[in-house]
RNA sequence: GCCGAUGUAGCUCAGCUGGCUAGAGCAGCUGAUUUGUAAUCAGCAGGUCGUGGGUUCGAGUCCCUCCAUCGGCUCCA
């Protein structure tokens, strides 16, 4: 017997082989007098019944991620099949289910598919799901499963080599037959809503040594409305885009001649940075950092010593010429080596010790051409980089300071919703990471130990550590519900190694401290395109490079306009003033898509009570006060916005 | 880098299967208007159609090269 708990908390018992039909039809059929009123089919969207490969049936909802799992995973079903109906000859590789949706790649020959071709895919796909077809799982011995494949798919058969007899199950519906581990809906039906997405080239097993075949995307939802909404959510998502709205708000631009993933920071652009530096700057200055600067070359050795050049040379912009021979400059990929030889220019005491060098440090990586994307992935970038050189012993306490940082960050700037990544060695693979176990074991321990002591919610990821060291990364959810990887504070036993860097103790012996690299922007580019897309453009009223626009109804007025912006900037409000001779209509419209928080609208009537009359962006008509109410109530949401560190 | 798509005025876009001096709205400039909470009216100016080559009597439109931009290239039945 199987137990099985519904939707509505109640656990029903069935007879081993049950069928997943019959089970999705029994509890359709209990739910469906009082609870939805509908057919079989819009029953069962609630009550997903993946069948797995044991044959054991488990009840998922829609409404879970093993459930969407085996719902997108049935749609590549339908989407395979559609694409071997309408492209004959097709051989297809691999379509699982992702985050949002699913995939499936083929190797289509000479054919291709592009946009033009979705309607008609869609089209299949559906014709396919109305057919309500069952999923049917068959096990079969690899000498079955070759024999099926053999000669007409040889990625099925690379495929097959590689597991074990006994293991292997293939999947049916209608006429269609899948090599299949399983996890599905019942039936083909319950797909109702089916969108593709994108085409793109993806390589086979993910090696660009590799052929590319054709990846399809594509999602699917069991009721017209989700897709409806799911496509909106996309909409949503393009107008907040950072490309999009920082050419609009002129924040930043980019140019052909400058190159490629080179931002050029506008005038606006650049006074929103300075805010976010300055903001940081002041809050490390509490916390006892001292700035510091270095240039933007050095001289490979540098990076020979450090390491990074063995790791990421193939990935800097290498050598730059000079005018003698045997010299070799390179543009610089990170701070840290320049920040160890600072460290190194005189010896320390434990006394002396922790430091805390701390830089807005641009730093110039060769990125893929293909990997470039707006502000997030650009070739040159400024880190909000420091190092904290320290004794083992203040490395627990240090590491938990940084942490209060980064959380005063983050909610400083309306990022509330965030998790944390514990990211550890792939213990597999011991090659990919250079220095010993020992210190490795030491700091996995560390920052565990501080996120456990600071409370965070955190998971721990074996293999994603950096090469140099384990780290704890900060990922935050925006408006839009996406996660995006801010953050990240990384211990590195290693450089200081790699640097004979030294102190001596109370021992009188020479130690060697340990490093913390940490950014809790992660860098300038990408913070402030997170932040874009986070907030849509209306940014806190703190970082507004423009918080106030004057608009004076007439001309008349401009003498009058100018008095407040004077007494506005004696509060230190940033504002500005639109005497055009246009309508006061025009003047609103210009300044509410230009997302200015306030405007401040004088007249006749403003000028001889010396008030303003206030409107604010996307609320509309405020009334009327005096310009130190308004003074007053800008200095109190700004200071509601952004409190002191500590 | 690779696969696919895109590239027309400062911006957003139109330009059908190749055919007279390439169009529109916004922005800009000039003038009129002096305005009460999301676009006042009129006129003017603005493009070697991303680049280089080819096919053709004729190319923004078709073919090739290069450049840039966009969606992907981690998710292994």
């Amino acid at each position: 017997m199987i137990a099985i708990t519904l939707p509505d908390g109640s656990v029903k018992q069935y007879e081993a082989g049950t069928t997943p039909m019959e089970v999705a039809k029994s509890i359709s059929e209990g739910l469906a007098r009082n609870v939805i009123s509908a057919s079989f089919n819009n029953v069962t969207v609630e009550t997903v019944t993946p069948l797995t490969q044991d044959g054991t049936l488990i009840l998922y909802t829609w409404n879970d991620d093993e459930g969407k799992k085996a719902f997108w995973h049935s749609s590549a079903h339908i989407l395979a099949q559609a694409l071997e109906a309408l492209y004959p000859g097709v051989k297809l590789w691999v379509g699982p289910a992702i985050d949002r949706g699913f995939y499936y790649d083929v190797d289509l020959g000479e054919e291709t598919i592009s946009e033009k071709d979705f309607k008609a895919i869609e089209d299949k796909m559906l014709e396919i799901a109305r057919g309500k077809h069952e999923f049917k799982m068959r096990p079969l011995s690899k000498t079955e499963a070759l024999s099926y494949y053999t000669g007409s798919n040889e990625y099925k058969v690379e495929l097959i080599h590689g597991l074990e007899d006994g293991t292997i199950t293939f999947c049916d519906h209608d006429t269609f037959t899948d090599l299949c581990r399983g996890g599905h809906i019942p039936n083909t039906g319950i797909v109702k809503a089916i969108k593709i997405l994108s085409v793109a080239g993806a390589y086979y097993k993910g090696d660009e040594n590799n052929k590319q075949l054709t990846r399809v995307y594509g999602i699917s939802f069991p009721k017209q409305k989700d897709l409806t909404e799911y496509l909106e959510l996309l909409e949503e998502a393009k107008k907040r885009d950072h490309r999009k709205l920082g050419k609009e708000l002129e924040l930043f631009a980019f140019s052909q001649r400058v190159g490629q993933g080179l931002p050029l920071w506008l005038p606006r652009g650049t006074a929103l940075r300075e805010r976010l530096e300055n903001f940081l700057k002041a809050a490390q200055k509490k916390a006892g950092y001292e700035m510091v600067m270095s240039p933007h070359i050095a001289q490979k050795e540098l990076y020979v010593t450090s390491g990074h050049f063995a790791k990421y040379g193939e990935d800097s912009f290498q050598v730059i010429k000079t005018p003698n021979e045997g010299e070799e400059f390179m543009l610089k990929p990170m701070n840290c080596p320049h920040h160890c030889e600072m460290y190194k220019i005189k010896p320390w005491s434990y006394k002396d010790l922790p430091k805390r060098y701390a830089e807005f440090g641009t730093v110039y990586r060769y990125e893929q051409s293909g990997e470039l994307h707006g502000l997030t992935r650009v070739r040159g970038f400024t880190q909000d980089d420091a190092h904290i050189f320290c004794t083992p012993d203040q490395l627990d306490d240090e590491f938990m300071k940084v942490i209060d940082l980064v959380l005063y960050v983050f909610g400083s700037l309306g990022f509330e919703n965030f998790s944390t990544q514990v990211s550890i060695r792939d213990p597999k693979k011991p090659e990919k990471y250079i220095g010993n176990v020992d210190t490795w074991d030491k700091a996995e321990r560390a920052i565990i130990n501080a996120a456990e002591k600071k409370g965070l919610n955190y998971i721990v990821e074996e293999g994603e550590a950096a090469f140099y060291g384990p780290k704890l990364d900060f990922m935050v959810k925006d408006a839009l519900g996406r996660s995006w990887q801010l953050g990240t504070i990384q211990v590195d036993y290693t450089l200081p190694e790699r640097f004979e860097l030294e102190y001596k103790g109370s021992d009188n012996e020479m130690h060697r401290p340990v490093m913390i690299h940490r950014a809790p922007f992660g860098s300038m580019e990408r913070f402030v395109a997170i932040l874009l897309e986070h907030t849509g453009g209306n940014f806190p009223l703190w970082l507004m490079p423009e918080q106030v626009n004057i608009l004076s109804l007439s001309e008349k007025y401009e003498k009058y306009a100018e008095k407040v912006l004077n007494l506005l900037k004696n509060d230190e409000i940033r504002a500005l003033v639109d005497n055009r001779n246009e309508t006061i209509g025009k003047k609103i419209r210009e300044s509410e898509m230009n997302k200015f928080p306030y405007m401040l609208i004088v007249g006749e009537q403003e000028e001889k009570d010396g008030t303003v009359s206030v409107r604010k962006h996307g609320q509309g008509d405020l009334g009327t006060m005096t310009i130190e109410a308004f003074s007053t109530l800008i200095q109190n949401e700004v200071a509601s916005e952004i409190k002191e560190f500590k």
